[in-house]
DNA sequence: TTCTATATAGAAATCGATTACTATAATGCA
DNA sequence: TGCATTATAGTAATCGATTTCTATATAGAA
């Protein structure tokens, strides 16, 4: 019923030649083969409906144009982009994506990591939990080229294109302050990422810049325990820091939230409460998630560049598959400050 | 320097036994072998720090443990709750996913595909664009288990999970219709997938159903070409289609929407222009893409269950994969309705 | 004309695992 | 005790391609 495959062999004995001639007219080898059996070759091999067995190739070749790449969860809005990024720059060079959602969970991200060395990938972009550090060095020994994502790699042992957080914390700020606002309140979740440190870190630069003091009242980090498995859970969280927002004896003017999803939930539920954005508090975003210019109102952010971010990780990579040189290129990709309507000039 | 990996044969001299005996431990393949010699090849081979490589493996057994899935765009926010579903019940039984974005052009797509059997991938998750109704066909001969997503496979030649829009269409209607609206555009993009098409006529049937006339300058469709690459394309076509709706003489108390994107589009530009919803205009949507829980109004819509969709697809393909039946079931989901904010009661 | 490249092509090794054979020892049963 | 199993383990074939050798013929150089 079902035909065996045909291999270079069958085409070999079709053409009444060997293996090997047909694997070199197939494979684009360069090795000379006259040009009417390279002919005949081609032809029977379109008759036969022959197709390469990859994992025959892959075996003596030990070339794998696969590439893992591993995130936390793509129904967070912000990995598709990056995804498609990483994808468009792959398939230019007919590479092939395993995508892996960890979920954060460090034991899924280690079997990940395992099983994709084992299907001999050629690389790895990761975008790892900070945990993961010493596996992620063990790895180093290893000769699959890895780029890490959004993560100071303080060894500097992989490539990595990070973000500038920092900066991105105090563009906010300073945009805030330019709008006329004075008090500017910062809302969080756990500070158990790096990025969100970094952010933090810029709020409070920005402030101080701008000859404001810091009330760390107004620095109001969430208390929840992380819901990965639904994308829903920044958004949760937002709604959940506007309570508490609502609760400041001297009520802000201005909430910088440490990223999109977040402010949908602190806006919606500062609406619910009667409150008008921007007309009675401003409210400023991070990431640029794509619906944020979609929602009512508008809202202002700080662009984190994804897609870019993809091409770029992926573009490095390959670049270093092929040249294997061990370079280790650390880049960060800058912040930039993206005006829509959720925040008001009081000036 | 770079130290070459540990093979079974490494294992096996440095053992002192045969290769075949250090496959049948590590292997887990139950034939027996004396426990305390398996115990050594244990021990050895994680002093060696052996980690097998499953190209050797693949091409003896021919078996991948890899499923490719192929989808149109993942930045459309109907995907990454689908690719959830697939990937976490695959992880479930071991498998790896291959993600390739089509963007809807048939001969990436056709290529995805042809990459993917060449790498003999165990089994194939496709949302497929319909011109591709005939190479699909041609795949059957293929023995690659093949999941259809969202697409009438009149032949019956794969397995297929879809989506019952008919349905939904009708139960969007009739959820307006209870609210007390009797005049109801609907609003879409082009009727180029059947889904659109098969929303539109639950549109009809529920307007019919309900006694109500159908008034074709109330089915307005847009002329945009689409564009893929951003997931922007949906939602710009809502502010394109609000504008139309808006030259309409008699104008509808209420608007069903194609999808959740295009709702959001319309919504944005009925605020912009001084409309509010739901005051003056309800809007209901189709999908219930993550997002519009989190949209001021909150989206009222149909869901259409991507997890869901995504898992089933994922166990069916397995069950076949397994089962080497030639089974051809059609699974349609049935939508539901989501109440929330954006539908007034009119009464 | 002789020698050295180059064109051309097949035989066989190889990649890393699995597995069909083959073979011997140990065990169970009549 | 004798025969049939079963346990145990090695040899070699195999999966499908690539590639290293070898080998021959042909072309160009001297």
């Amino acid at each position: 019923m079902r035909k065996k495959k045909t291999t270079i062999y069958d085409i070999a004995k079709e053409v009444g030649t060997s293996a090997a001639t047909v694997s070199r007219v197939l494979s684009n080898s360069g090795y000379p083969v006259n040009s009417s059996l390279s002919q005949k070759i081609l032809d029977t091999a379109r008759e036969l409906n022959y197709s390469p067995n990859i994992i025959g190739r892959m075996l003596k070749t030990n070339i794998s144009r696969d590439i893992g790449v591993i995130i936390p969860n793509i129904s967070n809005p912000f990995y598709p982009q990056l995804l498609l990024g990483i994808e468009l720059e792959a398939r230019k060079e007919g590479y092939n994506i395993f995508l892996c959602n960890s979920l954060r969970d460090p034991s899924t991200e280690k079997r990940y990591i395992e099983t994709l060395l084992q299907k001999q990938i050629s690389g790895l972009i990761i975008s790892s939990y900070d945990e993961n550090n010493k596996y992620l060095r063990e790895l180093h020994s290893n000769d699959v080229k890895i780029v890490v994502l959004d993560r100071v790699d303080e060894d500097q042992l992989h490539m990595s294109v990070g973000f500038d957080y920092r900066k991105g914390g105090m563009m906010a700020v300073n945009h805030l302050v330019a709008m006329g606002h004075k008090n500017i309140a910062f809302l969080t979740s756990p500070i158990t990422k790096n990025s969100r440190r970094e952010t933090l870190e810029g709020y409070r630069l920005g402030l101080m810049h701008n000859g404001l003091e810091v009330r760390e009242e107004n620095v109001i980090i969430s208390d929840i325990e992380e819901e990965v498995l639904l994308g829903i859970y920044e958004f949760e969280n937002g709604r959940k820091l506007a309570e508490k927002f609502m609760m400041l004896k001297t009520k802000p003017t201005a909430i910088f939230s440490i990223n999109d999803m977040t402010a949908l939930g602190i806006i919606q539920k500062l609406i619910e409460s009667g409150i008008g954005i921007p007309k009675d508090v401003s409210v400023i975003g991070f990431d640029n998630i794509e619906i944020s210019s979609m929602v009512n109102p508008p809202l202002s952010t700080i662009n984190q560049p994804s897609f870019e971010t993809g091409r770029l990780a992926c573009k490095m990579l390959i670049d270093s598959i092929n040249s294997s040189t061990k370079s280790s290129i650390a880049i960060k990709l800058d912040p930039s400050l993206v005006i829509r309507s959720s925040v008001s000039n009081i000036n």
